[in-house]
DNA sequence: CTTGACCTTGACGCAGCGTCAGGGTTGCAA
DNA sequence: TTGCAACCCTGACGCTGCGTCAAGGTCAAG
């Protein structure tokens, strides 16, 4: 009669194992000599060797026991099922390492090609850091409700960059970012900001058309808030532009002159 | 101000992950609105997506708050270390369908094909499948201690089968294996064995060394013991086979006369 | 006022054991 | 005889990444 530890040694296994396999019921528990040890037969080596055969071919322990005493149609039913789980997995391991590879450091985490390349050449622009990063977390935040419209959207705004006043708009903007929100030079700003807006849009037909993106409310909603949180003056900047015809920020809109 | 459900949409993910991240520390909990319900930035939807992205490229959530925060050096070596991970559960799960798909039910379980052709040719001979059983486990544990002698162990077996003094000592062997211990013909069948073991071991010049197997002492008690527990009339046929000069079973031995 | 949709914390479950903790048993040597 | 190492026992937590109740508070609409 063999201990615990000569039965595992026989099957090449642990004696923790042993003892899970019989808290799961793949191994019966054998008789106790009189100090409550269990006593094993060969019969129980055998059994386990044949666990640790399935379990060693990665058979998870719950079909074990039903694949010990299926007849050939039924193991080999399992078998297929086994492998395709296998397959599966290393099917979901690869589509990792294809993720994985192309993680890189910085902005691409989480945000397209395009966008990275959009972010890089305001880059170029000499802003500050902290502006990059309001504009890469806003990207951010559209590429994941729009990931298909990014190349359009980025196109879109590459563009842009093209005009001069669109980058001296940019350069305004990230002046005012740091003011705190009692600035006096603001009301002035918004002035400015308000003839950079009308000069830049006089290129196209219809502004809003043009500038419409087809984002939703709410995700307009949370760039918003990313503007309203992250700059001081934002709250009395949006007043202030409300007063001059213009509502909102990320989708800015002329105020129907009927209406007011 | 976003609740935990909308922030969690945002991102694509469960309220429960988001939770769990909270709990692991990779986002840290917001403030609290007055009944308790967390309320969330632009921000913490920033930093969900940057998570989730990770986490989507099967980076360990351990291993998420450092990437979070290293440069391009780090995170490339992180990125190589999770690589090789991942590349390495790729390998063991092929290995896994390779193993899966050699096995077969019945007796290629824990069995080299050797074993199995052996068990195969022995079962042609018409022996009641629980002969074939007995034979089949007590091979199970010389293949889970000797994988590498199989081959030769079973050639040997196989060229025995050759021999019809063999084969008659099997078939009494199974007709014997029924008898209770005190069965009246077990002394005659002691003799005929006997006889025929003499008559087998006759045309090899040396029956001990051709039939020492580099079975060790451990193991031989061990396929002794299956022989034993499972025959009714084992202990005493053995006590016979001693009267006789013959010591053991599964490594029979020549009682030394010099000694009796 | 009710109903349904949210929110909260707390806790178990899964896979397959590894690894203490805390305590008895056995067998051999001094 | 005593001591010590090497076993044995049960019970329980840990790891991974959440899913899924449970039991109860909150909020907005009808």
């Amino acid at each position: 009669m063999l201990t615990i530890s000569q039965l595992a040694d026989y099957a090449g296994v642990t004696v923790r194992a042993v003892r899970h396999y019989h808290a799961k019921g793949l191994l019966p528990e054998p008789e106790r000599d009189h100090s409550g040890y269990r006593r094993y037969d060969a019969a129980a080596v055998v059994l386990l060797i044949r666990i640790r055969t399935l379990a060693d071919a990665g058979v998870p322990l719950s079909r074990v026991h039903a694949l010990l005493a299926a007849d050939n149609d039924e193991f080999a039913a399992a078998v297929d099922d086994i492998d395709r789980r296998l397959l599966a997995e290393i099917r979901e391991r690869q589509h990792h390492r294809k993720q994985v590879a192309q993680l890189a450091a910085g902005d691409s985490l989480a945000l397209p090609p395009e966008a990275v390349a959009y972010l890089d050449r305001l880059r170029q622009l000499d802003l500050p850091d902290r502006a990059i990063e309001l504009e890469r977390d806003a990207w951010i935040l559209v590429a994941a409700q729009l990931p298909d419209q990014m190349p359009a959207l980025m196109a879109v705004k590459d563009a842009q960059l093209d005009s001069p006043a669109v980058l001296a708009l940019y350069r305004d903007l990230v002046q005012m970012a740091d003011w705190p929100a009692d600035d006096p030079r603001l009301p002035a700003f918004a002035d400015r900001l308000v003839f950079l807006i009308e000069e830049t849009s006089k290129g196209w037909a219809d502004y809003e058309s043009t500038n419409d993106f087809g984002l939703d409310e709410e995700l307009v909603d949370l760039l918003d808030s990313v503007f309203l949180n992250s700059v001081p003056a934002a709250p009395r900047l949006l007043r202030l532009l409300r007063e001059r015809g213009w509502t909102g920020w990320t989708k800015l809109e002329r105020i129907n002159p009927v209406a007011s």
